[in-house]
DNA sequence: CTCTATGCGTACCGTACGGTACGGTTCTGA
DNA sequence: TCAGAACCGTACCGTACGGTACGCATAGAG
């Protein structure tokens, strides 16, 4: 009982998690039984509902044990070269559509997406919370460090890393959430980044003089 | 039968249709039960069975005949003038918002989401061709006839509608799909498209001379 | 060695759902 | 008026799955 609340789950939860996200990315929601997953696992079903309390819980342990395992975006150290600078923001970008483009994303993204009806939305909010907002701190930290050294400006924080989002992911998030395979080519995610970055530097660069927008 | 392949679906069909929507945005793809569609719509199983073949080909029938019923985004006539282009843009901004914010539209691309891991992804297919297609479309058109009039410029096509759509949609779509709720504020979109339309001006408004981006 | 806790494997139960069959009713066309 | 097709309502079947109970093995504590 102490180590499960201190480090978030026993080792052997942990390796039966690990087996079912196995059976998730390889089958869907559906090929989550829990007579599946305890076979999968070597494990009873009386265990299952013991550490997880129902089918739902195991779901929310999936998702819980998953984004525990991503460590922080990385963001050490300050960027004040502007060259630097910009090579975060590619980083930032390619790792970005690599973490989306995972087996293990889409699958739990899927999963989530497919119980917004039910449970008042729980799944769908505990990923939000534990995957997304810590990507989102990381980027809005770093805009922040570019705008303090002068690389960038913005008046909204949020609306400039929103956009800086939308030019990197674009529609390709919701086209591999629906199976599109030809879109997940992450040899290709380079070139994205590259371009993504560069538009954003055009709309959020520093303008010596204010000067009337061409509308 | 002749009216079944001319027309999609006879007028009973779409009441049934009607009916198994209405029960997919309520409850999500588990409230779409034969039985249940069935005791909605007031027929038969045999005749689900006898139309649709099977459940998933209800599920199937259920998007070919919601986007049946999407008319073609609207662009009649050319925008030679720039500021009537402008609207052109803004106003495709918004009805696209308006589209994916739509309750049937989540629902269905929650269907389809979920079920991407299995029958080699027939609905998501079926969806993208059937719904995504024409709004892809309609707006490449539409930003062919603004630079053919010389209001924007770009050399790839494709590549273009993608910033403009990334710069719209940005996560909201997904952010929707997986049930954030205050994030689909139809009385914001307008904005949104506004400003958006501003980015991609930015981005791909006609330079006179070509001038070194400052990287 | 014994007692107890943990957990594996299996069997079991109730329900829900996909799919089928059948009787009865309405509508259409000759 | 009659034949046949379409269709509704209901009952039925088989299976799959969530959840529970029980028997047995193993391991650590006293």
């Amino acid at each position: 009982m102490t180590e499960q609340r201190e480090k978030g789950f026993t080792p052997r939860q942990r390796a039966v998690l690990e087996c079912a996200l196995e059976l998730l990315v390889a089958g869907g929601e559906r090929a989550v039984t829990t007579a599946g997953v305890a076979r999968a696992a070597s494990c009873s079903k009386e265990s299952l509902y013991k550490w997880f309390g129902d089918r739902d819980g195991l779901l929310a342990a999936m998702i819980a044990y998953q984004a525990s395992k991503v460590r922080t975006f990385a963001n050490e150290g300050e960027a004040v070269d502007r060259s630097r600078f910009r090579a975060r923001l590619v980083a930032f970008a390619r790792d970005l559509l690599d973490v989306l483009a995972g087996d293990v994303s889409l699958a739990l993204n899927r999963l989530a997406i497919g119980q917004a009806s039910r449970d008042e939305n729980r799944l769908g909010r505990l990923l939000v919370a534990q995957g997304r907002r810590r990507i989102d701190e990381g980027a809005i930290a770093l805009l922040e460090a570019g705008k303090r050294h002068g690389h960038i400006n913005y008046e909204d924080q949020e609306e400039a890393y929103r956009t800086f989002y939308g030019l990197i992911v674009r529609d390709l998030h919701v086209r591999m959430l629906l199976g599109e395979e030809e879109v997940r080519r992450p040899e290709g995610f380079a070139a994205l980044a590259e371009r993504a970055v560069d538009q954003f530097f055009a709309l959020y660069r520093v303008r010596e003089k204010e000067r009337a927008d061409p509308a």
